[in-house]
DNA sequence: CATGGGATTGACT
DNA sequence: GTCAATCCCATGC
């Protein structure tokens, strides 16, 4: 079962931190949260920080919406649509780590790639336009909705992971708020890695 | 209508 | 480390 309206129905920093550990699920293929980022109307990183455009309505639409944009012409970018209607702000779902159809994600993938074969599980989903090739999320999926459309969002199952904050990636603006939240010690998380999730190296390593 | 700038990635020096 | 690819849309004339 899907997470609920009133699950995106709340303050976005909350959204952004519970996202992680919950699974994203398209045609089959499904991995689990282990990034994020939040997006507020507040704050000029935020697309709807411009008001409502032809572009940033979704964002200030139902919560629960998808809000898939393209990124410097080539990628396409998730997020989930948050705060109550009126309000601008969506969750940048940044990483995954992939759970059910790895070869058919891995094969999505290479197709783009001039290496072909080098894929490790950890090159699929390692960012957020890593993540939307693998799964085979496009535009066409904007405004579509997570509750009942195409794309789901799913609690995940056992503990959550514990999450590591840390300032978000690739903006200009408010670059100070610590608005990045990723699964601890988790290897495929985007770099670069916030403190407190970057790989140990074990001691027996070091010579 | 023309222009400019990305919530990135992969290849290469 | 640097750099180009490439499309949508916000902005300005």
């Amino acid at each position: 079962m899907s997470l609920g309206a009133e699950f995106y129905e709340r303050a976005v920093l909350d959204v952004a931190r519970e996202l992680i550990g919950c699974v994203v699920e398209h045609e089959g293929l499904a991995g689990m949260i282990v990034e994020t980022e939040a997006y507020h109307e507040s704050e000029p990183a935020c697309h709807a920080f411009a008001g409502i455009t032809p572009r940033t309505r979704v964002l200030f639409g139902e919560p629960g919406g998808a809000y898939v944009y393209r990124s410097y012409g080539i990628h396409a970018l998730l997020n989930a649509v948050c705060e109550p209607a009126g309000v601008g702000a969506a969750v940048l779902i940044r990483a995954l780590e992939p759970l059910t159809g790895i070869e058919e994600m891995r094969a999505r993938r290479e197709q783009a790639s001039v290496r072909r074969g080098c894929l490790r599980d950890e090159d699929l989903c390692s960012g957020p336009g890593k993540l939307t090739q693998a799964l085979g999320i496009e535009l066409r999926h904007n405004e579509t909705s997570l509750l009942d459309g195409p794309l789901a969002i799913r609690p995940g199952r056992g503990h959550p992971p514990e999450v590591v904050v840390g300032t978000r990636i690739g903006i200009a603006k408010a670059v100070e708020l610590d608005w990045r939240f990723c699964a601890a010690g988790s290897p495929h998380v985007s770099r670069p890695r916030p403190r407190g999730v970057a790989s140990r190296v074990r001691e027996w390593d070091l010579s």
